[in-house]
DNA sequence: CTATGTATGTAATATCGTAACAGGTCAAGA
DNA sequence: TCTTGACCTGTTACGATATTACATACATAG
């Protein structure tokens, strides 16, 4: 369905590409869904998304904080989780447990079930098609008499380059 | 195939049941799993399991801490994380990376994928079988390339007797 | 203009987690 | 026996992450 050569994809994260245009196009979309959502990206929150879209990585809180204290935003810690909360809240960044960290989300707007790949290595962060995971987890928990609301899937171990490097390195 | 009455199952966190046999087996097992692996569950650490196993939620470092140290063991942060480093390590416990927490394993030495469904109302922690949803998860990271090594699968929503409870409240 | 809701800034503090080092125990090996 | 080395426990000190409370600014509706 998607093509890769006019589509971000999942599958890009761990790949090369153009990545400005990468950032650039998520960027557009999630400016697109802030505004169906009646959602107000100020420049605190828009700046706060641009430095999440820079990399395929997460951030912690006060490295985002640096960040925008050197563009002259605040210096003290709830700027940054205020920002950063907007974001996950609207649906424009998500937060990864396992990192204490935060990432911008790839899918502004698509209704989707985040997974979280981590590598251990590279520290790359990949955010996948989860929805297949979502309705096993939902099944999981509907065996149990459990509502699932919101979940965090997180999983950490080796992109793809530096499991190949890896395997160059062993052999 | 397991048997509620003399089994602990999955099930039994979120029910009403014999929690003191139901701690004292897991206990059990878990010794005869330390013993195996030639683990050495000392009185702290030993100690730290018994308190995760004092309920179906999980705790902080710093609450385990305070525990152990009214038993008269040392009331430093590392001797708690220590303590809880080494059951998680050993398959005794997990850590639950969504209430910066943890949590005693239901099925020590089992060698299974545990999906944590916390409930948002009371608290409660249950350690589900969540082998489908590995199978779905590496399947998703395969899809890119990414080979998971651990995962933390973790979802807030609503027990069945706190669904129950708001039920009535909403009626 | 003024009231109201929302957004931002700051100070102070709470909570969570680790590095580094000191002593104690115990068993293997000189 | 004495020593060595591995491992466990304890303490100090600190670093990293996150929130509460309050003050200020800014919009816009009445
Ligand atoms: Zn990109
Ligand atoms: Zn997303
Ligand atoms: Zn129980
Ligand atoms: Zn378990």
């Amino acid at each position: 369905m998607s093509n890769p050569e006019t589509d971000p994809d999942a599958t890009l994260a761990f790949a090369r590409h153009d990545h400005a245009h990468c950032a650039c196009d998520t960027l557009a979309r999630a400016e697109a869904e802030a505004l169906r959502r009646g959602a107000r990206l100020t420049p605190v929150r828009k700046r706060a998304l641009e430095i999440l879209l820079e990399a395929h990585r997460a951030m912690g809180a006060y490295e985002v904080l640096d960040r925008l204290a050197a563009d002259g935003f605040g210096n003290q810690p709830p700027v940054a989780y205020r920002a950063l909360e907007f974001l996950v809240d609207n649906g424009l960044a998500h937060r990864v447990r396992r990192l204490n960290a935060f990432a911008a989300c790839m899918h502004p707007g698509e209704d989707h079930a985040p997974v979280f790949l981590i590598c251990r290595v590279c520290d790359a962060v990949a955010e996948a098609p989860g929805a297949a995971v979502r309705v096993a987890l939902d099944q999981a928990a509907a065996d149990l008499g459990f509502a699932v609301e919101r979940a965090n899937i997180e999983a950490l171990g080796l992109c793809p380059a530096c499991a190949g490097a890896d395997q160059n390195a062993t052999a």
